[in-house]
DNA sequence: GCGACAG
DNA sequence: ATCTTGTCGC
């Protein structure tokens, strides 16, 4: 069920429904002292299944809660759709906290926000389908260019083609490769650069981000160990 | 036509 | 993302 081929009109439906969905991005500032509950979600692979999860942190980023769920996979990666096949594993996740009463008030998630051919990267989507703030930090670029290589702390814009900014090219720690940090929903390239440099404790990743992706992990390794 | 291409 | 060991360095 995995091998789900897109044809070329295939990928043109779902680029509409990302033209039409990043018409409802907002870009306006978001204050620190409206991220109290921060939540972090990531997606890891078992043949067939995605593993999904959501941490959510205080604001000393120490962990509140995991929320988890699986979900067979039914679409391919495809770079620039991969919202359309990591969202249904991490809304079920949502849903779950939400139940919980426990909602946080920003959601960062492992790809990009606006850094996106079509302003929609998984953060943005993420954001516009439960109306939360939201931030991406990805490992690796999509779109967008730097006019200058980032320096340790010293963040470097990325710009669309235009020279507007679309987000922020990051090195956290020394000797580490750099993140790509944009706005996904109802933030703004400066405050999604501002909350989450405030989210990096040592390590490539920020927090919580790193610690979706720990937990990820665990949860395939108990997938594993099941299956066989 | 040739690269680039989140996870 | 996943497949995978050791190794350099603090």
């Amino acid at each position: 069920m995995e091998n789900v081929y897109l044809n070329d009109q295939a990928v043109q439906r779902f680029v509409e429904i990302q033209q039409r969905l990043s018409k409802r991005v907002v870009l306006q500032e978001l204050l620190d002292e409206h991220v109290n509950l921060i939540g972090g979600m990531d997606v890891t692979y078992v043949n067939d299944f995605a593993l999904g999860v959501l941490v959510v942190l205080d604001r000393s980023l120490n962990l509140v809660s995991v929320y988890c769920s699986e979900k067979k996979v039914t679409f391919p990666y495809v770079p620039g759709l991969l919202a359309f096949r990591e969202l249904p594993v991490l809304l079920d996740c949502f849903f779950k906290a939400k139940k919980q009463g426990q909602v946080p008030d920003i959601v960062f998630l492992d790809g990009q926000g606006i850094a996106h051919p079509r302003r929609l990267g998984i953060a943005s989507h993420f954001g516009i389908l439960v109306n939360l703030p939201t931030i991406g930090v990805a490992k690796k670029r999509l779109y967008g260019v730097c006019k200058n290589e980032p320096l340790l702390g010293f963040p470097e814009p990325l710009l669309d083609r235009n020279g507007d900014v679309l987000g922020y090219c990051y090195i956290p720690k020394p000797r580490a490769s750099p993140v790509y940090i944009s706005p996904g929903h109802l933030c703004d390239p400066e405050s999604a650069l501002r909350v989450t440099t405030k989210m990096f404790r040592g390590y490539k990743l920020p927090e919580p981000t790193r610690l979706a992706h720990h937990y990820t992990q665990l949860l395939r390794l108990e997938k594993l160990r099941k299956q066989q």
